[in-house]
DNA sequence: TCAAAACATGAATAAAAATGATATAATTTC
DNA sequence: GAAATTATATCATTTTTATTCATGTTTTGA
């Protein structure tokens, strides 16, 4: 009955990885010919070609391409129940792999795993940013056991809490023209350099909640990877860029930099945390969410 | 490195599912002794036990629980793989897994799934209605291939196109009282007797648009599977219920069934199909919405 | 155009792993 | 106390996997 096992989807992702039999060979510790032989052997039980021979190269067939999706996929979730099993063997909990869908939370998150560390000896924590399906798809997906997002997403199979609270702010150097001001409207930008992180901009909130309504654009955008160059870029007046209250306020000090309410509301967020409906009773897992919940210093 | 092979998933699997060694050992065609001696080896690889030997029985320890989640998870995909591969090498294309979360569509696939049969020789059509984890889950979990849902969801890793609109109207007897009313108001189906498919009420469009904003309650909530049931209670007087309009037309005439509005503006409702991003160019998948997307005939 | 590189194939073989056979002990369940 | 179930051990057998070697093909590119 079973015929795909294993070390034919390590084969399959060797080839595609490094181009050829001999290479994956070399890789997979086997030889060529043995590789020739096995890789012979699965097509004809198959019954169908995986590589199309082209000359001294292997293309995929559909299937093949099939195959090497499955073992992309597969592979990897096969690996990480051996790491979480070595973890069992080693006394330890396992480890909690965190999602971030929100960049300045990471500011945030470093301040819940200290604690969490301390108080959760056994379990590991690991921290993700980049995603190759989003997410939601990460946690579908077991790529990561918890989601930090702004957008909660109430389907079967996750479940989603709020864990803060916290207002986005304009952030501007204390030289600015802006920095007195009590708050300030979607015109007010029209002649700043907006900076930001590198986010679609439907995604950014000062872009779909208060520019894009108002029809407004900023005379120039610029993109930056890190909070704290970001945040020197502000400082030395080269533009002016949009980030969590709390966030600024611990920078203000040392750095001369002043937060500036969004419109006349504010522009208000909220953080959730997200995770399968399997884990939920995983109990070092709640204990992370119920830390997360409570008020940052 | 490897340790973890597809026949010990089955094992841990076939253990749950049958409870015992000896009944896993029968239904996988091996001796009770291979087993045992296969099981003991990978809990020595993996350093760790994965059952608790109570008396004569087995119960799986925490890492043997985490490890049947994995087999449960993984196995399935394995078995679809090669399902798919077997077909490739009958020179067919694939099976076309269609997931529906909404009830009435069914009537509506059922005409788009006879083209499209007819167009696409080579690919089979599948249909799945029960998710453990919801359309999305089992969408993001290789369950299936496209989602048909009136809740489309847009997240990096999926596409969601909406193929047709309707109006959910209410359904009574043409003797009802209601049955020559231009449009009802919620008050209206205070006393009435209301029938519909098993499903959480608030997923109900006539609960979530149109009782529950009145803050109306029908006098009683009958649940049944299949419309056709539906149909023929409400026909026979027992109780109203909420359908598509275009469904309710096509038995109008045979049993005496009438739609009628709900409020003046009526329920408008549209349904999506969704896919997965890297599916997106699957030439029968495409083919699929895209014939979807023609109007109901 | 010729040598090198890459893959295929078949045969013989060696090594390893899995399985089976069998027997026995321990435990629990009824 | 008999039956059922698992553990364990040993040995034989079978199956799988990989190696080596020899040889052939095709393509690539200097």
């Amino acid at each position: 009955m079973a015929i795909l096992e294993r070390a034919h989807l390590e084969i399959v992702r060797a080839v595609a990885q490094h181009g050829s039999l001999t290479a994956a060979a070399k890789k997979l510790h086997l030889t060529q010919s043995a590789l020739s032989h096995t890789i012979k052997k699965l097509e004809q039980a198959l019954g169908t070609d995986v590589w199309l021979r082209e000359g001294r190269s292997l293309r995929l067939t559909q299937a093949g391409q099939y195959l090497l999706g499955v073992a992309n996929r597969l592979l990897p979730q096969l690996d990480q129940a051996e790491d979480r099993l070595r973890q069992y063997a080693q006394g330890e909990r396992g480890t909690l792999r965190i999602g971030m869908e929100c960049h300045p939370c990471y500011q945030w998150l470093l301040k819940i795993v200290a604690p969490y560390l301390a108080q959760w000896p056994d379990v590991d924590v690991d921290v993700k940013q980049k995603f190759q399906f989003g997410g939601i798809g990460a946690l579908f997906g077991y790529e990561i056991d918890l989601l930090v997002t702004p957008d909660p997403l109430y389907k079967p199979g996750l479940i989603f809490e709020p864990v803060f609270d916290y207002e986005q702010v304009l952030v501007v150097s204390k030289h600015h023209p802006l920095a007195t001001s009590k708050y300030i409207n979607p015109e007010q930008l029209s002649g700043e350099v907006l900076i930001t992180y590198p986010v679609k901009t439907d995604r950014l909130d000062i872009y779909n909640q208060f520019l894009m309504p108002a029809g407004i654009s900023p005379k120039r955008h610029k993109v930056i990877e890190t909070t704290d160059i970001m945040l020197q870029m502000v400082a030395s007046g080269r533009g002016v860029t949009a980030l969590p209250r709390w966030l600024v306020e611990e920078y203000t000090s040392e750095m001369g930099l002043v937060p500036v309410r969004l419109g006349q509301q504010g522009i208000a967020k909220q953080i959730f945390i997200g995770a399968r409906e399997t884990d939920a009773n995983i109990d070092y897992l709640k204990a992370f969410v119920e830390l997360a919940r409570q008020p940052v210093s």
